[in-house]
DNA sequence: CTAGGTGTTTAGATAGTCTAGGTACATCGA
DNA sequence: TCGATGTACCTAGACTATCTAAACACCTAG
């Protein structure tokens, strides 16, 4: 039913917010370390992390900017800019709550026995 | 940038289930008492909530039985299957597996301070 | 009479993600 | 040499969950 789907929506940004916290970054390097820090947990498509970032990149919450490589494509490094550091601190907070309040509601379900037979 | 309610998306089906893993509800009971014990924070729309019944109803999680109420409109008591117990299970482990892999990327960026500077 | 609460439904818009294609070049094995 | 794979970017189109906003029907309180 498309769930894993749609649980990762709108994570996206956190996501790489939070990578570009650390050092400016380019796209492919963006999905390589994401998916080596979670052991392949999370693995962005192209149709998904381009487009972010061009949306960042409009929303003035990151600046691109193209360096050549000696060989190899040339790529294009993101880095924070400060409305982008205050976005990260807010959906990061944003986030913590979500979590939070959808395991209070979840609980412990993982067991998954019925309620009551 | 519209975050708030991508964060949501996905989340509907297992907030669903878990309240009905407690006992059977009508859609519009489901809603008040999501709000309710989250303090405000989830507000299912009706746009959001209906067409969510209905799609687990037709995918066989939940099973709709109308009810005729002495005064006010009839309700439609939803209760899981079998089917949407196991799922409710399966999503409740998606769901947290998701929820630390996503922590430990952002992990405390909650303060924000720029790495370097 | 009107406003608001109960309770369900749905059409249409919005928007993030994925599929799947493209471009371009380098490297490695057969 | 040829093909597959890896690097590195881009994007059109489809999909789909959510929201807006409307409708319908009844009840109660002011």
């Amino acid at each position: 039913m498309g769930m894993e789907r749609d649980l990762r929506k709108g994570s996206t940004t956190v996501l790489i917010l939070s990578l570009l916290r650390e050092r400016p970054m380019y796209g492919y390097q963006i999905a390589k370390e994401l998916k080596r820090r979670s052991q392949d947990y999370f693995d962005f498509k192209e149709g998904t992390l381009y487009p972010a970032l061009h949306r960042l990149e409009k929303g003035g919450l990151v600046r691109g900017e193209w360096q050549v490589v000696e060989r190899g494509p040339s790529r294009k490094y993101y880095h924070l800019t400060e409305k982008g550091t205050k976005e990260l601190a807010r959906s990061a907070r944003e986030w913590t709550t979500f979590a939070r309040q959808l395991m209070a509601v979840v609980g412990s379900n993982k067991g998954a026995e019925p309620a009551s037979a």
